[in-house]
DNA sequence: CAGTATCCTCATTGATACTG
DNA sequence: CAGTATCAATGAGGATACTG
């Protein structure tokens, strides 16, 4: 595959098209950033699991919405899934070429959650001192 | 501010607190990640914005939404709300230094998904084909 | 202007049961 | 095993009206 390098188009291609109503990313967007869709896509990265593997792995996610989620990454062609027509039924869910670049930045936010949480929850609160009392603080 | 580089727990932190039911992270994930949260965290990062500013930038967003959204972003420490006790009322919200941190990680997000929009649609979806007839293919 | 409050609708989610 | 089907509950989201 291509290395073009990191793809920022904040040199000058024009952004926003984010920010419009009817843009067809951000339905590409909903689907990277979805609930459970963060998780698979960090757990594929790691190597091709079946279903029942992924559902163990992530803990909480029901059998309906991890089999949607799926399915909508596997619309978008960020995963692949491979049926072995065997029984007992055996299928492998992996990342696509594509879906392998996605999953990196997701797990670049996901990693940056978990390195920083400590330092998101230690603050504090400065809402109500910040209207109340905002000139006294020495920080 | 320290720059600690990339902070990539990919080392030896063990990953996988995401993976629990129960790991805190989980919700400061969904607030970054959320519909609306995503969109807002890319626009402060241009520049502060006044909350209409940020309704009418961000199209489809509803004055309620908009509102949960910046509270939720606000109490992670993520946003900044300066309210100016004037006539008409004036409130300034911005990204405090971590909301930029991470702010940057989502857009990284956002512009791989605008500048690969195109090779994403564009695919074919090899669902069909895949199960139909995955036997003569070199794998 | 910058919200909050209220009501309402619909999508998402989850438990459970069932099927190929 | 890998799902789908079904139903019930929760939450997201939107329209409108109202307030400091």
């Amino acid at each position: 595959m291509e290395m073009d390098g990191e793809h920022t188009l904040s040199d000058q291609v024009r952004r926003g098209e984010l920010l419009n109503r009817n843009c067809p990313s951000r339905d590409v967007l909903r689907h990277l950033t979805s609930r459970w869709g963060v998780l698979v896509l960090i757990v594929l990265l790691e190597r091709g699991h079946r279903f029942s593997e992924l559902r163990r792995r992530i803990g909480g996610v029901s059998e309906k919405m991890l089999a949607q989620t799926l399915q909508a990454l596997e619309a978008d062609g960020f995963v692949n899934r491979i049926s072995h027509p065997v029984v007992p039924p055996h299928v492998d869910y992996s990342l696509t070429p594509i879906g392998k670049e996605a999953a990196l930045k997701v797990r670049e936010l996901a990693d940056w959650i978990e390195v920083n949480i400590g330092r998101i929850q230690g603050q504090v609160s400065t809402k109500q001192v910040a209207t109340a009392e905002m000139s006294r603080m020495g920080e």
